[in-house]
DNA sequence: AAGGAACGCAACCGCTTTGCC
DNA sequence: AGGCAAAGCGGTTGCGTTCCT
């Protein structure tokens, strides 16, 4: 407790100020009840029962004080600013008893630190304090009070509104908390813990355990903090959090995840003029291009591409991830942390902080490339895939346009049972020819994955997103479909021997969606184009197809090209 | 124009933390 | 060390506004 600048024992108070209010009726009894007492149930519950509808902001008729509640009004706000005028923040229950304010202590002081002490900013937030938000949120999770630390003129509350506010928003049409330079810098930067020395094993399987188990990981350095650290006047540290942490969880249960989760009805459209820089600008309102009324039908398909839900999920109603890559102390529901709350156990483990680099324009500058090879490798490296409960996704990217993929593909099984065969065809690589073989086998073994309550109904994607095909001749889908066959870049490397990937650890359910997407990799161009344009409408099918990749509307909106795939033909070459 | 749904903000509620005695 | 009071914090709710059908 801050020590009071104008404290008086409560109860001394509260004797001296019955004493005057005996002597004259226009002032209001006080009754020694509500907020002398710290519990603010009791505090509040005599709120409940005594509250004054009339509005005034004092009064009584019984002898016992009225504690107002709802909204403030003007006048109670002047009185409130006159006495922190002169006695200062703090000792909010005092407030009530010097000035005859018919609030709690508690209410003062909110109203005041949201609403009437100066310097506070009022009105939207800019989009560099919404990136810093972001940025915020996924090291310290919903640490409010202290995002607000780094936002002068910002309160808790604002923050926390506008991101429950961004949470509803992105849920809502499935799309990630985090920008997936975010996400994809988290996950790089995990498993470089991992590997780090003095991290047992470096396995994520065992760090997921270590992470459900209250272990914590490695705070990320923001630059934009950094910088403010200099500018604000307190930046309080931030032993307990992590971007990893918190980020993770938005990418395992967030970014990761594809959850369309549509309303009753899908009446609104304001996001969809925002959303059309979605990827361009990850601070905007993410919504993508499809999540307008006159898509709902896209919606709907899309909201019946995945039933999401995660190995190790521990509530199977907001089906979040709890394990991929990490667990933290953060409890991510409805993207809402809890970082107070270690799920289980106190040992801490600090690890190395990320590096989190934003670009002076403010955007997110995409990190430097993963080593895919080595993303790919923790991922991938299980034995065989295990099957998941019907109910448990996969972690994923927001995986839009491959869900749409996914989804013609879908529709492309029901029309053309034989798709699979072409995966016989070789496939042939700049530097290493992959033996379709195997592709078939691969495809064969995912075949009962493509029900779309497939927890790899939805498939992977974003964390190939760096994948880029060699040929740049590719100027359409279906050319760089056609480019699958030829050999790939990871990283800015060229890939080579990936179809030594194997399975041999239990974390490999995203390379079983990349598996799944193998089978629509081996379709024949033309039929999967067909899907989409079944799916998506001639429209929107054109549109595809006449894009170039990574150029169009569409792809650019969404942050992925076609360039995706590749990888999963890669991966497809297991033994 | 009316009804209803979604949105966003302000405030409330309850638990935790902090500091004093 | 334990109790108490105050403040802090995060989640939830209520309600006015906006928008759509």
């Amino acid at each position: 407790m801050k020590p009071s600048q104008n404290i008086c024992k409560s109860n001394d108070l509260l004797a001296v100020l019955n004493q005057l209010v005996q002597r004259d009726d226009n002032l209001v009894p006080l009754y020694d009840m509500s907020c002398s007492i710290s519990n603010d149930s009791k505090e509040l519950s005599a709120d409940s029962t005594l509250f004054d509808e009339g509005g005034s902001y004092g009064g009584s008729s019984n002898g016992a004080i009225v504690l107002k509640k709802g909204p403030w009004t003007s006048a109670e706000d002047t009185i409130l600013v006159d006495y922190v005028k002169k006695h200062g923040e703090g000792n909010w229950n005092a407030v009530q008893k010097h000035s005859g304010l018919s609030r709690c202590g508690k209410s003062c002081r909110l109203r005041w630190a949201n609403h009437l002490r100066p310097n506070l900013k009022k009105g939207a937030f800019t989009p560099e304090e919404e990136q810093l938000i972001i940025e915020l949120h996924a090291k310290m999770g919903n640490k409010w009070a202290r995002m607000a630390a780094h936002l002068p003129g910002r309160t808790d509350n604002e923050i926390k509104n506008y991101w429950n506010t961004r949470i509803k928003r992105r849920q809502r049409v499935g799309l990630p908390l985090y920008p997936p330079e975010l996400c994809l810098q988290a996950m790089q930067e995990n498993q470089q813990n991992l590997n780090a020395p003095g991290i047992p094993g470096g396995d994520t399987g065992y760090h997921d355990l270590l992470q459900s188990s209250g272990y914590q990981t490695p705070d990320v350095m923001f630059d934009s903090l950094n910088t403010n650290q200099g500018v604000l006047p307190y930046v309080p540290e931030f032993p307990d959090s992590s971007a990893s942490s918190s980020l993770m969880k938005g990418f395992n249960s967030q970014f990761c995840s594809f959850i369309p989760r549509m309303s009753r009805r899908q009446k609104r459209t304001r996001e969809s003029d925002e959303c059309v820089s979605w990827y361009s600008n990850s601070t905007s309102d993410d919504t993508p291009p499809f999540d307008r009324d006159q898509n709902d039908g896209y919606k709907n398909k899309m909201s019946q591409l995945v039933v999401p839900c995660f190995p190790y999920d521990p509530d199977p109603i907001t089906k979040k991830l709890l394990s991929f890559g990490v667990n933290h102390s953060h409890s991510i529901l409805n993207g809402n942390f809890s970082a107070s709350k270690p799920s289980t156990g106190a040992v801490k483990l600090e690890l190395p902080s990320l590096q989190h680099q934003e670009t002076s324009s403010g955007q997110w500058r995409s990190p430097p490339l993963p080593p895919v090879l080595e993303l790919v490798d923790s991922f991938i490296q299980s034995p065989k895939y295990v099957p998941l409960p019907p109910d448990c996704p996969s972690p994923r990217s927001s995986g839009l346009l491959e869900a749409l993929v996914y989804e013609a593909n879908s529709l492309g099984n029901s029309r053309n049972q034989s798709s699979e065969k072409s995966t016989n065809s070789s496939i042939s690589s700049h530097n290493n020819v992959i033996e379709s073989s195997a592709l078939k086998t691969s495809s064969a073994e995912f075949r009962g994955y493509h029900d779309p309550k497939s927890p790899l109904g939805n498939s992977t994607g974003s964390i190939l997103s760096e994948c880029t095909p060699t040929s740049a001749t590719g100027s359409s889908l279906e050319e760089n479909i056609t480019g699958i066959e030829q050999s790939w870049i990871l990283n800015g490397e060229k890939t080579e021997n990936l179809n030594q990937l194997h399975f041999s650890r239990p974390d490999a359910v995203l390379g079983s969606c990349w598996l799944e997407q193998s089978a629509f990799c081996s379709k024949e161009h033309g039929t999967v184009m067909d899907d989409i344009t079944a799916l998506l409408g001639d429209d929107l099918g054109t549109e595809v197809k006449d894009t170039t990749p990574g150029t169009s509307a569409l792809s650019s909106e969404w942050g992925l090209t076609w360039n995706n795939m590749p990888a999963v033909y890669q991966i497809s070459e297991l033994p």
